[in-house]
DNA sequence: CGGCTGATTGCCT
DNA sequence: GGCAATCAGCCGA
């Protein structure tokens, strides 16, 4: 789980004529995990976790947001990957019309705005992104050198945030601003 | 520039 | 009924 999301730095997602390079996602390990979505089971939001790997999970939070995640591991055991952050390398004519007054820089800097970047909504949740038919697909691209992936805590999480399960491409800006539970500096306690 | 908060729907207990 | 894998805007310094 944590080797696929490591692997999915670099990877592009494609949604029509935008694509986005990732640069930053979050594991999420299925019924074992507490900040995992599935970790109360399955129901009717979340049952695209418990399918197979490769199709695309799409939650809506926050009474305004939708997030995606890439479903990854075993059939049934829930694993899922967050898609926090990324740079637009096309269509950005069209992202600069969805989002008026960005910066591009910004234009997918954070899980929300990823997907509102891309134009995804709760119509794409289970799509297949092994396909390149399917309206969203994902593809590799240049790999990321290990010395430049950095793992931290996971964001917004209220549960788990000891575990380093996020990681994101070192001195990316497109990379999420958001850690809250990041200490800049560590104190000598 | 960094920190805080209101917005607003749907899901789960 | 409570709260969420967030974001933009506003505040003070």
């Amino acid at each position: 789980m944590l080797d696929v999301a490591r692997e999915l730095l670099g990877a592009v997602v494609v949604c029509a004529d935008v694509a986005v390079r990732l640069s930053e996602v979050e594991a999420y390990a299925g019924g074992r995990d507490p900040a995992s979505h599935a970790f109360r089971g399955k129901t009717p939001r979340n049952e695209v976790m418990f399918g197979p790997p490769g199709h695309l999970y799409v939650y809506f939070t926050y009474g305004m947001h939708f997030c995606m995640n890439l479903v990854v591991g075993r059939d049934g055991h829930a694993s899922a990957v967050l898609l926090r952050a990324g740079a637009v390398v096309a269509g950005v004519e069209t992202v600069a019309q969805r989002r008026p007054g960005a910066v591009p820089r910004d234009f997918a800097r954070g899980p929300a705005r990823l997907t509102t970047t891309l134009g995804v909504d709760r119509r794409l949740n289970g799509v297949d992104v092994t396909s390149a038919r399917s309206a969203l697909h994902v593809r590799r691209g240049a790999a990321v050198p290990d010395e430049l992936v950095r793992w931290g805590p996971r964001v917004g999480v209220s549960t788990a945030q000891e575990v380093p399960w996020r990681c994101w491409v070192d001195a990316d800006p497109t990379v999420s601003p958001y850690r809250p539970h990041v200490p800049k500096k560590r104190r000598h306690v």
